[in-house]
DNA sequence: GTGATTTTTGACCAAGTTATCAATCACTCA
DNA sequence: TGAGTGATTGATAACTTGGTCAAAAATCAC
């Protein structure tokens, strides 16, 4: 009932390859860039995990649970709903630290378009990271934090695409704390409304 | 004092490479997509462009002229600075179609964090179109099109990352018509003035 | 101890990778 | 025609890739 003892514990394992497929991408990491990141033998990962592929999208989904989770406890006790805004997203941000970018970003590009399976789950997260957003803005709206002649479905998307563009530019290097700034003016722009313009030429 | 002709003109073979990486990434796209591509033979593209890396820079280089000059060309004949603006953004989003995304943003996630010469060409065009957008961006203030009291290079940092996000979803298969609504929208927010809330409860 | 169970391990494979090089080919000019 | 020139080509090197397999090792229950 029991036999030879593991190495590693496979969600340790798993652990360790998602970082590993986080820092190089999917393609240029290769199998015994997993085994010395793991520490397992190459073919006691393809034992506990299958092939690469599928060792990708197990990696990718634990990413998944742990930025879930991450934003959930970030905003967790904050009950003006604009706040929870705020934190829910900076939290996405503090992940993407020492030029790495976001793991669901970076795949978005790489791997997306060669692979629909990874493209309908990466799509999947999205769908559930926005509905949480649209939440609190309705949450915001409800108690006057926010208009409430905002467009909630494409101010989300706006702030979404923003993300997006700041994982892009975070994998090349961008600090966090400035990427923390824009996302803040992001943030103000799309929520918050602003004076009136005193000559408008246009309609 | 002429040899061999030659199979295709190096510019030509250029273009195709590029196109190859551009479709691919530069790890993804092999010596073989590659003389496949170009119709040269392998050792002949060694011989005319350098190894695989080389090539790269050669074609990235390609894809700058190419980006700029379609962006000068769209806003050609445009007397309105703001609508300047919008075409010459517009036209970024044009090219980025066929799940494709832009080859800089591209390279900026997959090459860029692992190449020091990738990462510094990558943010010298950057460089070069937010100084455009500055421009663009100033002479909008001075035909009082724009309020003279936004931030210039941080309005233009916001379009700039957001049009980064767009890349990104453009490579998973974002239309080009819902990209450059999205784009609009965010042009609206950053550049134009918008109503006063009647209640604000933040300061 | 023995047997059952499960993981680890090293050897191995076929295919693909970047890159090189001498030989060949096709052209121009004298 | 023949020398010179420059691109093309096939062969090949040296290595890495993802992936498999039977044998060895380490545990547990008896």
């Amino acid at each position: 009932m029991a036999g030879r003892p593991r190495k590693a514990e496979p969600q340790v394992a798993l652990a360790a390859a998602m970082n590993a497929f986080w820092e190089k991408g999917f393609e240029a990491t290769s199998m015994s860039d997993l085994t010395e990141a793991t520490g397992l033998h190459k073919a006691s990962l393809y034992k506990t995990f299958g092939d690469k592929h599928q060792l990708f999208v197990s990696a990718l989904k634990l990413y998944f649970d742990k930025t879930a989770e991450a934003q959930k406890t970030s905003r967790t006790g904050e009950v003006s709903p604009i706040n929870a805004i705020r934190k829910s997203v900076s939290s996405t941000i503090d992940q993407c630290a020492e030029g790495k970018g976001c793991l669901a970003v970076n795949s978005l590009i790489e791997v997306a378009p060669f692979d629909s399976e990874i493209d309908r789950i990466l799509k999947q997260f999205r769908q559930r990271l926005e509905n949480q957003l649209v939440r609190l803005v309705e949450d915001a709206k409800l108690q006057d934090q926010i208009p409430e002649d905002i467009n909630t479905k494409e101010a989300v998307r706006l702030i979404s695409v923003f993300l997006h563009g700041l994982s892009a530019n975070m994998a090349a290097g961008m600090k966090v704390k400035k990427a923390r700034a824009l996302l803040h003016d992001q943030l103000d722009l799309v929520l918050l409304p602003r004076k009136k313009f005193k000559s408008s030429k246009l309609q």
